[in-house]
DNA sequence: GTACATTTGCGAATCATTCGCATTATTGTC
DNA sequence: GACAATAATGCGAATGATTCGCAAATGTAC
């Protein structure tokens, strides 16, 4: 595995969340490219090393939020208040995805859940700014 | 109601599936500016006429989807060789997500969900192009 | 260590989506 | 039905994530 790429590996392995190519980018010392950030995160969804989703958030807008594969599939809760993630654990839809795939004659090969609203911490703070709010990059938060 | 709202929502409740802005605009006659068919979708969405998820795909790359909002929240499964969508009808997903919601303290005000893979039809064409292969855009289909 | 195959950097291009602003359509009111 | 106030539309340009082309640099097999 060349530096690049085990280098964005560490960073999504690193992270307690799942991250953009921007979050990648940003966490990376030895910084290299953009374009090669993008490039290694293809490269190992492909291998199988991460898993991704794209999600949209009124901070960030719409972006492709990557993490490092663990044994399990996992699926994620995203608070529109502090912006972060909530790791829900492992997927719970077996049961469910089976049976559409028998009623709808399908053959799925990959699902995509998550949740999003307000995480616990913030719903303390009534609704008020949570006690992360130094995220953003792209302003918008109505 | 304006004509052009009225027009992009006929739009979405003639199609059996979810539109794209792109979608919906090729399907307007009376074409309305782009940036029209956008905020008209948003306004439909909030006013909770339509509802909306974003979807990668690897003939038109990631768009947002909308579907004219019928009584009971529905999921949608996409198939990557025809592109079409299967309306895999009422959502099934209330008991798993308050589950979550309640292990995790969270306050859900949302969720996505959908499967990808291969349809009953284009499984049935054995790997082949399906029998309706001609609504791309941008090539890239490998 | 050499040669060949991959990957990376850099800069420019794409593509969906959004913005600014002047013009036009809606809508409630007389 | 005409009028004023308000909101929506068209047009063109901008934005932001992501991708591409190509030359230089790195990784890998022998």
């Amino acid at each position: 595995m060349t530096r690049a790429r085990a280098a964005v590996l560490s960073a999504l392995e690193a992270a307690s969340e799942p991250l953009s190519a921007a979050g990648v980018a940003s966490r990376l010392t030895g910084a290299c490219d953009q374009a090669t950030v993008y490039r290694a995160l293809h490269h190992l969804e492909e291998a199988g090393l991460a898993e991704s989703f794209v999600l949209h958030c009124a901070m960030h807008g719409v972006e492709r939020y990557y993490a490092a594969a663990s044994s399990t599939h996992r699926h994620w809760f995203h608070c529109e208040s502090c912006h972060r993630f909530v790791d829900l654990g492992e997927c719970r839809l077996g049961g469910i995805v089976s049976e559409l795939e028998r009623e709808h004659g399908l053959r799925v090969t990959r699902h995509t859940m998550y949740l999003t609203g307000v995480c616990g911490d913030c719903a303390a703070i009534e609704g008020g700014r949570p006690r992360d709010g130094s995220r953003g990059r792209r302003g918008a938060a109505t």
